[in-house]
DNA sequence: TATTGTTATACTCTATAACTATA
DNA sequence: TATAGTTATAGAGTATAACAATA
């Protein structure tokens, strides 16, 4: 079988052009490609195709758990800061309030979550996960380590530390 | 006034955590922020949260030119490529051609692009830039500079080559 | 039979305005 | 007056199915 990329550190078969792999975590080149230039040197074409491919391979990852990206780390920042209020934990993922609560409907309806009642505040909602959430975030930790495992070992650790430490810089 | 970043090579200005800064490429860190733990460490968390700040700078740049991020690498691609078909440049740029017709649509409204008819295949269209979207794309191409500058600027010449580096083996 | 461009459609994600109950 | 949660809504972006013209 053919192959497409150069070894990272530790043991990475070259990917070949026409091979198709539709398991494999990074997308196939086209035969025929066309001239992108500079294209691959601007930051946002390389941080939206690389995030793309990270995705989707999330998803193939995820299919089991019934987990979105953002729905894990939603349940993620949860998990570790139980009891905040929902806009506090919409606001720490990017995520406006307006558009978080469905999505801490669909949780809740999954008997994922918890909306307590906030002890100083009345209008506020203490979030937390249930039992079931603790569960299926537990998986979904097991999961989240191989799914990371697998970019070190296709790119290699000192790449994707360099690339983690320029990328924390935006956060 | 306490500070959130490290100086890079050139000249950064440091951004302080409550300094209110609407126009700065990075986004200020809330007061308060929650626990993330692992999170930033997250390959798919880490490129899409860059991902976003670079597209809200990249809409910030080009306002004043009336182009998107997929607009600008879509008439970017057709001007590299001219005479190509319309699904070869939807392809090379990951959009499904079902997807790229209203885009299509959009530029040659606008008086971009202009579907001319291909020699070989009487089906397919060959898309080539419009006097007008030359011109456009001119200015557009001044404007990216300045804008992939200011990434240098911000996070260091190192930083940006060792992530592109690492970013094209997603490509 | 397969491909090119197209339409229609649906689903997700995101953005804004406005409401209510509290603070 | 401002904030927390909510609803409604509209706009992008993306995915699939189906069609006509052509290969």
């Amino acid at each position: 079988m053919t192959t497409r990329r150069q070894k990272a550190s530790a043991g990475m078969a070259r990917r070949g052009v026409k091979a198709s792999s539709p398991d494999a975590a990074l997308p196939d080149r086209p035969v025929q490609a066309l001239d992108l230039n500079r294209l691959p040197t601007f930051m946002g074409y390389a941080l939206r195709r690389a995030q793309l491919v990270v995705f989707e391979q999330f998803a193939r990852d995820f299919a089991g758990i019934g987990l979105r990206p953002a729905q894990f780390t939603a349940l993620y920042v949860i998990q570790h800061n139980p009891g905040r209020k929902q806009s506090e934990i919409a606001a720490a993922l990017g995520i406006q309030r307006t558009n978080f609560v469905s999505m801490m409907d669909e949780f809740e309806r999954r008997g994922l979550t918890h909306r307590g009642k906030s002890a100083d505040d009345r209008r506020a909602h203490a979030i937390s996960l249930t039992d079931k959430g603790e569960k299926l975030l537990k998986k979904a930790t097991t999961t989240i380590e191989v799914h990371e495992r697998r970019w070190i070992d296709l790119l290699g650790q000192d790449n994707v530390d360099c690339l983690l430490k320029t990328l924390r810089m935006f956060m």
